[in-house]
DNA sequence: TCCAATCGTAGGTTGTCACCCACTATAGGT
DNA sequence: ACCTATAGTGGGTGACAACCTACGATTGGA
């Protein structure tokens, strides 16, 4: 007989230790997923943010990810190598590198988010359709509220 | 004017990766307070199950709380320098060692908690306690589905 | 009595992550 | 023309977490 392996309630009382068990054990799923196909979380934002806002230079991107940028020249290296994005330096800013989407990068974040989303229905798989929508939407606020300087931002 | 730092609605859209974000979020600003103690998580939780529980060998604790052995064994060193747990040779058995919990343990552990909890106060600052109380229950469930084998354990 | 298994422990390895610095190329004002 | 600031890049660093190994002490059964 095992000894058991309940946790203990009075750590399950805390939210945000919850939110961070929860979160580290969805974090490893996603990306080992990623990592069958040689790719970290950091790829797919990156596509993602191409597909959803356009081309950036790559410091606007280092800035919407919140990475440091010498770090995103090295994840925009790995996709451009791998042709799921192109580098083009900025005609009116020759110093800026203009970084846009290819069309396999799009067919690769597609293919990634269905990988996420197969996460999620693992994740998720004992609730309900109204209750993932209920965690879902509450996550989101949680998140958007985080990122806000707060109510008296100004400046 | 700053670059917009909007996230890639792509990525909010699953779930996964916000549960992701947010737990990682969560995880630091609560590893801050307590490193402001000298302390880590690994600390609270180790209290956490000796208060909740009552002693353990210190195999049982590192089982139930699934961490290495000799990763334990460090843990339980620094709390027992600091006064907060107890280590005896089990009489019984003795290669076993059990650790409990002193008053300074029980009374640091409280304190603990009251750290976490103010940091769910920061955390889920938009929600109303009804809406907590959903995103409680919601995590508590997602996190306790996957840690039963599944619908079809049995062995 | 002996032997395989178990417990705690010390020490080291690996991988990841975020960060920081130095350097070159370019821009833009004065 | 000069000087300061910015963009991208290469390389390195420190913190940290998870893991693995080897060892002495102890157990319990053959």
């Amino acid at each position: 007989m095992e000894f058991p392996t309940a946790a203990p309630p009075t750590l399950l009382g805390v939210t945000s230790y919850l939110l961070s068990l929860n979160g580290k054990a969805a974090r490893e799923r996603v990306t080992t997923r990623l990592a069958g196909r040689g790719l970290r979380l950091w790829h797919m934002a990156v596509l993602a943010a191409l597909v959803d806002f356009g081309p950036h230079a790559q410091r606007d991107l280092s800035v919407r990810l919140s990475v440091d940028p010498s770090d995103m020249a090295k994840v925009i290296d790995q996709l451009t190598t791998a042709g799921h994005v192109a580098r083009a330096r900025d005609g009116a800013d020759r110093r800026r590198v203009l970084v846009t989407v290819t069309g396999s990068g799009r067919d690769l974040l597609a293919r990634l988010v269905d990988e996420a989303t197969a996460v999620d229905e693992i994740v998720l798989a004992d609730l309900t359709a109204a209750e993932r929508g209920q965690l879902h939407a509450l996550l989101l606020r949680v998140f958007t509220a985080a990122r806000a300087p707060g109510v008296a931002s100004r400046s």
